[in-house]
RNA sequence: CGGGGUGUAGCGCAGUUGGUAGCGCACGUGGUUUGGGACCAUGGGGUCGGGAGUUCGAGUCUCUUCACCCCGACCA
C-alpha cells in the first residue's frame, strides 16, 4: 500500500521522536532554518497558525482590560544593569548592537530578549498618581536570546511572542493579576489548542530572572517530556525600584508601584505538534488550523465535480468554516496524504459517485474515521464536527497524559518514573542541593509545584520534611 | 565548548586502483489518467561546501577552513 511508502517520509515517531519532529516542521512546511544560525522562517503555512492564535488570545487579553502597544527592538545596554538578577540571568544569551550608521556606538544597544527594562523606563514617565493604576499593556514582537542549541518553535534564537506588562498599586493586586494571566493562558491552551497544561509556582531555580515569583504553564509532549508553554511572573517592587516606577497614592504618599509579567511564544506550535501530531504528521485542533476543511474533488474529468466541489466550499465558508478545494492535477491519493500530513482537521471527498447519491465522504484526521455524509445541511454538520474534533482532541490529549503521572517517594522512584517517560510527583523539602540532585540523577528537573494537592511528608530525595510537593520531568 | 558523523542537481543518494559528472524523486513540455502517493514520451538543471597543495590530470590523495546533524555540557 502507498501509506508505506508515504510514511516512510517521516521518521518513525517512537523511534526516534526528534527527528520525527524536525521532518514533520520542514516536510508540512511550517518552517525553514533561516540564513543566520538558529533562526527560523516561518513560511505561511505556520503563520497561519500564529496568526489564528494571536487573534484567539488578542480577544482574550481585550477581555481582561489589557491593552496592545509597542515598545522599541533596542535596548541601552545600561538598562540591564538596574536590575541585578535581571542582567545576571540574561547577559550571557544578549545579542547586542555595537555599531551602527558606520560608527561605533557610544553605548551598545541590546537586542530585547525581553522588555521589562523598556517598559518600566516608559511606564516611569508615564505613571504618576494611583489614578493612572493599573496599567495593563500586552505588545505582540520579536525577542533573540542567543540559546546554544536551537529547535524550530521550541528554542530559536529569534522569535515571536506577546509580553502582557501590568502595574498595580498594591502587592494583592498584582499577585491577583498574576494569577488571573495565569489562567487566561490555561483556559487558552485547554479550549483553543486542547492542550492539557499543570499551573503552578515555580521553583527559586526555575523563576525568571529578577521575579519574586514564576508561574509556569507546563505541557506534556509525546514523548513524556514537558514543555513550558507559558510563564505569569509576580515582580514585586523589584523592577518599579530599579526603575523608579513611583505613583502618590490616596493617602498622599509617594510609592512603588508592584509589576507583573506574562508571555507566551510561538513555541506553543511547537506544543501542539508534539502533544497531537501522529506517525502521518500533524494534528491540527481546528480552532487554529489554517485550513479546517479541504474538499478534494475526484475524477474530475468527468465534468461537474469541480464545480459541485466548489459549490460547497462556499456554503462552508459561508457559514464561517476555513474551506479549500485542492483543484490541483494531481491523483486524489497524493492529496490525502498531503492534507492528513499538513494536518487539516477534516476532508470531504466529492465525485461522480457522491453527486448521484447527494452525499460526500467526510474524514476526520484525528480519528481517521471515513464516513458518507448527505450534502443537504453539510454546514451544520462540518460546524458540529469540528466541535466535537476539538473536544475530543483535548479529552484524548488528557486522558494519554494523566496515565503517565505517577507519584515517588524516593531518588529512585523519581528517576524511574521519568525514564518511562512520566511526571513525577514527588515531596520536597525547598533545598537547592535536592533540586540539582535530582538533575543529575535523573536529568529531570522541577517543573511546577502543585502543593494544593497535599504536600507529602518526606522530601523523596533527603528524606526530611517536605515544604513541597513538586511535578519533575525532563524537560524541552 | 567536548566526543562522533555528513557535505556531489531543489530533495535523497551512488561514484571502484586518480582518467569526459551519474541515478531516483521533484521540475518544464505534449498526451493518456484520476475513489489512497498514475503512466508514456521528451527536456532543463552541477564552480562535486570554500581555499591551498601533490599530479600531465583531483569528486577521489594531503593540508586547511566553513557549514550542518547527533550525543553531552549550557539554557526560563
Amino acid at each position: 500500500m502507498s501509506e508505506k511508502q508515504f510514511v516512510k517520509e517521516i521518521a518513525d515517531i517512537n523511534e526516534n521522536f526528534t527527528q520525527w519532529y524536525t521532518d514533520v516542521v520542514l516536510k508540512t512546511e511550517l518552517v525553514d532554518y533561516g540564513p543566520v544560525k538558529g533562526t527560523m522562517v516561518i513560511r505561511p503555512y505556520g503563520y497561519a497558525i500564529w496568526e489564528n492564535i494571536q487573534k484567539d488570545m488578542d480577544r482574550r487579553f481585550k477581555e481582561a482590560g489589557s491593552k496592545n502597544a509597542y515598545f522599541p527592538l533596542l535596548i541601552p545596554m545600561s538598562f540591564f544593569t538596574k536590575e541585578a538578577e535581571h542582567v545576571e540571568g540574561f547577559a550571557p544569551e544578549v545579542a547586542v548592537v555595537t555599531h551602527a550608521g558606520g560608527a561605533k556606538l557610544e553605548e551598545p544597544l541590546a537586542i530585547r530578549p525581553t522588555s521589562e527594562t523598556v517598559i518600566g523606563t516608559m511606564y516611569s514617565k508615564w505613571i504618576q498618581s494611583y489614578r493612572d493604576l493599573p496599567v495593563i499593556m500586552n505588545q505582540w514582537c520579536n525577542v533573540m536570546r542567543w540559546e546554544k542549541t536551537t529547535r524550530p518553535f521550541l528554542r530559536t534564537s529569534e522569535f515571536l511572542w506577546q509580553e502582557g506588562h501590568t502595574v498595580h498599586a498594591t502587592e494583592e493586586e498584582a499577585m491577583e493579576e498574576t494569577i488571573k494571566m495565569l489562567n487566561v493562558y490555561k483556559d487558552f491552551m485547554e479550549n483553543t489548542l486542547a492542550l492539557p497544561v499543570f499551573t503552578g509556582r515555580k521553583t527559586e531555580k526555575e523563576k525568571f530572572a529578577g521575579a519574586v515569583a514564576t508561574f509556569g504553564l507546563e505541557a506534556m509532549m509525546l514523548d513524556g517530556k514537558s514543555l513550558q508553554s507559558g510563564t505569569s511572573h509576580y515582580l514585586g517592587q523589584n523592577f518599579s525600584k530599579a526603575f523608579d516606577i513611583k505613583f502618590l497614592d490616596k493617602d498622599s504618599t509617594l510609592k512603588h508601584g508592584y509589576t507583573t509579567s506574562w508571555g507566551t511564544s510561538t513555541r506553543m506550535i511547537g506544543a501542539i505538534i508534539m502533544a497531537h501530531g501522529d506517525q502521518r504528521g500533524l494534528v491540527l485542533p481546528p480552532k487554529v488550523a489554517p485550513i479546517q476543511v479541504v474538499i478534494v474533488p475526484i475524477a474530475v474529468h468527468k465534468g461537474g465535480v469541480i464545480e459541485k466541489a466548489k459549490e460547497l466550499e462556499s456554503m462552508l465558508v459561508k457559514a464561517g468554516i476555513r474551506a479549500e478545494t485542492d483543484t490541483r492535477d494531481m491523483s486524489p491519493g497524493w492529496k490525502f496524504n498531503e492534507w492528513e500530513m499538513k494536518g487539516v482537521p477534516v476532508r470531504i471527498e466529492i465525485g461522480p459517485r457522491d453527486i448521484e447519491n447527494n452525499q460526500v465522504m467526510v474524514m476526520r484526521r484525528d480519528t481517521l474515521e471515513k464516513t458518507a455524509v448527505s450534502i443537504d445541511n453539510l454546514d451544520k454538520t462540518i460546524e458540529e464536527l469540528l466541535e466535537v474534533i476539538q473536544k475530543e482532541m483535548f479529552v484524548k490529549a488528557k486522558e494519554r497524559r494523566d496515565k503517565k503521572v505517577v507519584e515517588a517517594d524516593t531518588l529512585d522512584g523519581i528517576l524511574s518514573g521519568v525514564e518511562a517517560q512520566n511526571f513525577v510527583k514527588a515531596g520536597w523539602c525547598g533545598c537547592r542541593e535536592c533540586e540539582d540532585k535530582v538533575k543529575e540523577v535523573a536529568s529531570a528537573t522541577a517543573r511546577v509545584m502543585c502543593d494544593e494537592e497535599g504536600v507529602p511528608e518526606k522530601c523523596a530525595i533527603c528524606g526530611k520534611p517536605a515544604t513541597h510537593k513538586v511535578i519533575f520531568a525532563r524537560a524541552y
